[in-house]
DNA sequence: CGATCTTACGGGATTCGTAAACATA
DNA sequence: TATGTTTACGAATCCCGTAAGATCG
């Protein structure tokens, strides 16, 4: 089988128009090479579709046949090919993205609106979801995107880091050390201390960073919740340590913010994408946005 | 737009093997004529559809939700190569043809018969209508064949004669003239007539004739059905006349037939169909049969 | 180093447009 | 005769296959 779109073209040309002559404008052919695609496609087809002399022109009834279906492929492949160019051309899409919950109420929105404002078409799935689990996520292609901590060296991810994060306390504003521009872990702890459940990344680090230090954490409060620790200590029932990244939510909460150190716990935050798997445009486009926008 | 179903069947071979080399054998293509054909589809589309490394060979999501399309594109194509195929191979089509009922009950069987061994897949539907509709039907294009009389100079209708159709006198078999050859006409009248009611062609045949000719004829009994006739000839209550068409049948009833003259009502039976209208290659075939059956 | 895809290039087939021939109302 | 289709033919284009180059595991 031989038939070529161009035919199908012609075909379809010649039929609507009733006319070789009128058909050539169509699809910008002469008359003799019109006539020559017409001809050969009913070679191909094994019988005419047209019946033709200099003055009527007709469809035959397997022409009148074939018109509907050779119209229905034509119209089926130029909608892919629309869809393809827009797809690639970012002006429609769409792409998922995980992110730790941290960063997806602090940070993206921001990375959100900048992308929609230079793509607006594009269709978004955000998953909030803890920082293991956009990993597990970008792995197994659930999602094209992920934001989270640096997984560390592994066969399949790639990470690229946006920024450091490191943890840093959070205090009620008439605590004593609330004028402190720099707070160690043994005075953070001579207070009453809420702190995130057991199996966020948060809780996992500090309990880690503790158990090498040779520091005790007995938790007066646990909660699962950023936005709860932060009201809690702002009214005063003992202090915390939260992700840099929460920095403004606990401001607007009203607790207070200091450097922590001795150790300084830091993570890289970076975006994490499947290594040897392509990324849509979308996705291009996205990470694009991220590490652009920090 | 410039993509080619080459181009397509290129893309769709190496989605399904995961593999240059591989889809090479399906599409009887080079390993470098592949690879420019899909390097050029992807031109055309604007972006990348696989992502191939030497080692590893995978869709871009583009090219993932390109690939069910380009698939149905092309089944729909083979299918509708495979359909006009058919059709013109005569493996498979339909073809409408309308006959007089006095052809249709009796010499059309056998040709559909013959049709039917000759092109045992051609759907086919049969009209038994009177003549003149007959041509009307095949004159709107209800049918595309017809089998009736001559309809004479008609500008959009070409006649093909099958054979002559006379009329033949129809007689019980005890009556004095069964056993003569030829019948004259005057002598038919002089026994009790039984004959078509009005609107049947063979009855405005006769009358035309009988008018022309000078002679009476004062019906005892009219029916619509020429088997009737042959039942009440043969049971003696009359004598008819019909076309030689009816032969058979009569015969078959019982009664016997006669050639009539002085003079000879005959008209040509032969194939109508339209002009300047092509015919299916159903229709063609079934036209070559009825010419070379009679 | 081996398997696989891509680039380079010459030959061949296809297809185009111009010009002339042909056909029908 | 005029309109419209087909045939003929030279030219340009496109596409294929061979050979060499590049790249990843």
């Amino acid at each position: 089988m031989n038939i070529t779109i161009k035919q199908l073209r012609a075909f379809v040309a010649v039929a609507k128009t009733h006319s070789f002559t009128e058909a050539c404008a169509v699809v910008h052919l002469s008359q003799p090479a019109l006539s020559v695609a017409i001809k050969n496609l009913e070679g191909e087809l094994g019988g005419a579709l047209l019946s033709r002399t200099t003055r009527t022109l007709s469809l035959t009834p397997e022409g009148e046949a074939f018109y509907p279906t050779a119209q229905r492929i034509l119209a089926d492949l130029d909608e892919a090919y629309e869809e393809m160019h827009n797809r690639f051309s970012l002006f429609r899409g769409k792409v998922a993205i995980a992110s730790m919950p941290s960063f997806a109420s602090n940070q993206l929105p921001t990375a959100l609106r900048n992308f929609r404002d230079k793509y607006p078409h594009i269709n978004m799935t955000v998953h909030d979801v803890i920082a293991e689990d956009v990993v597990d996520m970008v792995r197994d292609g659930r999602v094209e995107v992920g934001v989270s901590f640096d997984p560390g060296d592994t066969e399949d991810l790639l990470f690229n880091p946006l920024f450091d994060d490191r943890f840093i306390a959070v205090l009620p504003q008439d605590h004593p050390l609330s004028k402190a521009s720099v707070i160690q872990w043994e005075q953070l702890l001579e207070s009453d201390f809420i702190i995130l459940q057991r199996p966020s990344s948060v809780r996992l680090l500090v309990d880690m960073m503790l158990d090498e230090e040779g520091l005790v954490l007995i938790p007066q409060f646990e909660t699962h919740q950023l936005a709860t620790i932060g009201r809690m200590v702002s009214t005063g029932l003992g202090v915390s340590v939260v992700p840099s990244l929460c920095l403004k939510q606990m401001t607007e909460l009203g607790a207070v913010c200091c450097a922590l150190e001795a150790p300084i716990i830091s993570r890289q935050v970076g975006v994490i994408t499947r290594r040897r798997y392509p990324l849509s445009s979308a996705a291009k486009g996205l990470v694009d946005v991220l590490l652009t926008t920090y």
